[in-house]
DNA sequence: CATGAATGAGTGTTCATTCAT
DNA sequence: AATGAATGAACACTCATTCAT
């Protein structure tokens, strides 16, 4: 769970009742608000408090300091993320291998352009990779690895997955976010997507 | 150039003589030194101005703000990268494409090696991006799309060239950044090269 | 004792008394064993509560506020070293003069010794001397005058007791502290003691 | 001088210039000031840097933290107290020894009754004595050592001056120290004062 | 009576920026 | 132009105390 990870002091309780991960929550929900109104800059302990209508006191109940909270966040984020994509996969096991693709990059899409720079930013405020550092990519390559595992009869380089693996997060992820976020003028987002279903595909099919 | 355009305020001189140049550089290379050794959190105009070895003054006599110190390192980066990668281009502008491609990512995984996060960090600083927001994504474009014009009789999709740059400008640098940093562990950095140079080459021959 | 003036209702019943005081006798032990390993600064009332082993709010029915504690805990101080002190003196009551003052000046910096800046830490925090200011002072200065009382034979200055009192106390209080902690550099702590009882000694021969 | 030992920090400037010099100055009279009229726990660096008339950041230009504020303090202490002796010993250079010991004591008497608990507040927040922790000890120690030396005729222990220092200097800071502030009632200031002087001589004199 | 989550005024400290010299 | 002392708003964080349960 989140919020197992985030205590270190022993003078932070663990949000052990129901109500302790309500407050976790809203403190996390204002972190998100604030960083999407005003920018990761604007972030205050205090004014995070305030807008999650928490004493200061009691954010530093849960949090042990600043970057815990964005620690926190990031970990959520990714998990919210890591769902989506599994939702997306589980719906489409039926679909063929171009569908689920197209899927994914569309969920992914949706992501990035709803936050522009949003999971930038949080990772910005998180710089000396605390033990899970990799945890993004770990996730995903996990999750896209069942993905593909599941259709190795559908896949050129079947023999060494992890490589594939390796290379089909990466251009997910990093298309999906350039798609929605970097596109030249002149390239449609529809475009855009469709080519970056065209290129993960033609690379797994060899 | 990159001093040219830091310039707001009429009270900040252009950096017409040489010395102002110099002084701008050290500067610049001061905060690139402060970035490296201890982060961006270490930053402060102070300290840039002390390592530089110029007065606090000086500084704001060439950068209006912290900022805009940011945004002339992170178009110095940006024109490095630049140029390192035209270079290598015309340094394979005879070579077969396969050649030229593992050439331009070994390039790009070198500067993400060297400087783990560097380019993230910088970034992070300027989020509210300033006119030249794309530089990066609009720089490349440029430069890969003349490399592959000049050798379109090798692309599958040549009709549409501007989808295909966009894809391997992407690719290129995502899977170079991620080959550097984000590695799973098991997968060898020269196998996660060479597979990155297949990937980009499946996906130009179609 | 300490414990009965503290507590406002004293209509109650023999075991919730004990339990008072066990109570009491913990959070002043806590209070001492943070005082000694960390320093009068790292006193926190939730800190004492916790390491007493007690809520905080169960703390706060004892003690009004947090230098209630140090008061209490000065006078229990107090009492013990005038005990001690006492106890001295009866176990010396047959043997000559040097000796006691010899028995006494030890036991004061055994006391010192053993918690370097103890109670001058403690004392620190009782800056506006509540009601038994010089607790300390009248206390011992009773204790002495009924051990040089019963020896006036031995006394230069027995006409005046109160002036002889008055100074002997003094001496063997800041010597025994002086001896134990403030020692110059070449001065043993015997030869240290060894002098202090024979300044106490010439001062009572006159 | 005071001043130069304050600094450690490189970013806590040497105060060079008179300016400097005088701010700093200031400063710890602002501090004495507080103390004296509200205490030590009513200090505040903000509320120094007010009353001192200088910017908060300016304090800390020459004070790498609070502490650092009341070490200088302590030190300025010491020398004024130093110094007072001083004169008393060279102005009774040719007093009879009695008369001499009157003097200190009086200077004693008179500094600690002029700040009552003064120098223990100052003390207090030091505890964990850096370098020069016996300073005071030290000092004075020095100073009763030359004017003891210089009168060894009249002192009968002459040939271990150490000890004797030891002994006379305790005394007199401890005997001036109740006389002023821990009297019982009963006792006047005079008697007290004679008392101790009448103490200190018959040490001397064996 | 006991508990401990919640409070929030207040603290020490930093650092971007200005401006008199 | 260059300097660097001075500024002070703003921040992260603490901790004595309260009070609903």
């Amino acid at each position: 769970m989140t919020a197992s990870r985030i205590v270190r002091k022993p003078s932070c309780r663990q949000p052990r009742q129901l109500r302790a991960k309500q407050t976790v929550e809203a403190i996390l929900d204002a972190l998100v608000r604030i960083v999407k109104r005003s920018g990761v800059k604007a972030v205050t302990t205090n004014r995070v408090a305030e807008i999650a209508g928490v004493s200061i006191g009691s954010l530093y109940q849960y949090f042990p300091d600043k970057k815990a909270m964005f620690v926190a966040l990031h970990q959520r984020h990714i998990e919210e993320i890591d769902r989506l994509v599994n939702r997306t996969i589980v719906e489409h096991s039926h679909s063929p291998l171009a569908e689920l693709i197209r899927a994914v990059i569309d969920a992914m899409v949706d992501i990035h352009a709803a936050d522009p720079q949003f999971s930038s930013a949080i990772f910005s405020e998180i710089p000396d990779r605390p033990e899970g550092t990799h945890e993004f990519a770990v996730r995903l390559h996990g999750t896209f690895r069942l993905a593909l595992a599941s259709r190795a009869r559908e896949i050129e380089n079947r023999s060494n997955l992890d490589k594939v693996v390796f290379i089909v997060a990466n251009m997910i992820d990093s298309l999906a976010h350039s798609a929605a976020l970097r596109r030249p003028a002149g390239l449609s987002l529809s475009a855009a997507k469709e080519e970056s279903v065209r290129a993960v595909l033609t690379y797994l099919r060899g």
